[in-house]
DNA sequence: CGGCTGATCGTG
DNA sequence: ACGATCAGCCGA
C-alpha cells in the first residue's frame, strides 16, 4: 500500500522527526511480517550537532550510511548488546538521521513476544533497542533502503489526528549545550513511549 | 596493539 | 542503582 517515497526523506531531521509519528514500520521476515505505527522519535542533525555520530564531519566505518542520501537505514550496536535503527534523511553528505525510539505494536504481536521473551504488548517495543529486538532489526538491515526493501515505511491508511510533544533527546549528557535542545518527539498521551517525559 | 566508552535494558 | 557485554574508535 502506501509506500513512503523519496521527497519525504529529502528534509531536515527534526521536519522528518515530526513527520515519522503516526507512519507505520513494516519488517517482512521469514519468520512472518511485524508492523508498528511510530510514537516516539529523535532528531540528529548531523555535523554541527554534538549529540550526532556525525559531530564534526567524523567518517568512520560505522558512520559512512548516515551520510548516504535520505530513505536508507541506519543500523549500530550499542554498548555491546543492543541495536538501535534511525532513518537516514535530507541530501546526500549531511548525515542527518532520526532515531526511532518507540512504537505501538500492530501486527505480528505473538511474534515479536516470542522475540523479546516478553508478554506485556505496552513492553515490546517502547525503547530504541527494544523495537529493534521485537522486529529483528540488525546490522544485516544497515544501508537498506526503506522505499524497496522487506524493511519499509508506510502511510497509516486511517491516521487519527494527534498532538505532538516536544523534549530532550536521551542520554546523550556528553552532547553540552546540544543536550537540552528539544529534538525528541513523541504522540501525546500514548502508553507507548519509551521513557517518562521529565518536564 | 590495549584501554575506554556507549543515542540500552532487565532486574532488584 | 547497577551490571551485562563488546564493536568500534582512538592514541601510542
Amino acid at each position: 500500500m502506501g509506500r513512503l517515497s523519496q521527497d519525504f526523506f529529502i528534509d531536515d531531521a527534526i521536519e522528518v522527526a515530526k513527520k515519522l509519528l503516526g507512519k507505520i514500520l513494516v519488517h517482512e521476515t521469514p519468520e512472518g511480517t511485524t508492523k508498528c505505527r511510530i510514537v516516539e522519535t529523535e532528531a540528529y542533525m548531523g555535523v554541527l550537532d554534538k549529540g550526532s555520530h556525525a559531530y564534526s564531519g567524523k567518517v568512520t566505518p560505522r558512520t559512512a550510511t548516515l551520510y548516504e542520501q535520505g530513505g536508507v537505514a541506519y543500523v549500530y550496536l550499542i554498548y555491546g548488546m543492543y541495536h538501535c535503527m534511525n532513518v537516514v534523511v535530507n541530501v546526500k553528505g549531511l548525515a542527518q538521521g532520526v532515531l526511532i525510539r518507540a512504537l505501538e505494536p500492530l501486527e505480528g504481536i505473538e511474534l515479536m513476544k516470542k522475540r523479546r521473551k516478553m508478554d506485556k504488548v505496552k513492553n515490546l517495543c517502547n525503547g530504541p533497542g527494544k523495537l529493534c529486538i521485537a522486529m529483528d532489526i540488525t546490522k544485516k538491515e544497515n544501508g537498506v533502503n526503506l522505499m524497496s526493501s522487506s524493511l519499509f515505511l508506510e502511510e497509516d491508511e486511517k491516521e487519527e489526528p494527534f498532538e505532538i510533544v516536544s523534549a530532550k533527546r536521551i542520554n546523550i549528557d556528553y552532547a553540552e549545550e546540544a543536550k537540552d535542545f528539544l529534538w525528541r518527539f513523541y504522540i501525546k498521551d500514548t502508553p507507548y513511549v519509551s521513557v517518562k517525559s521529565k518536564e
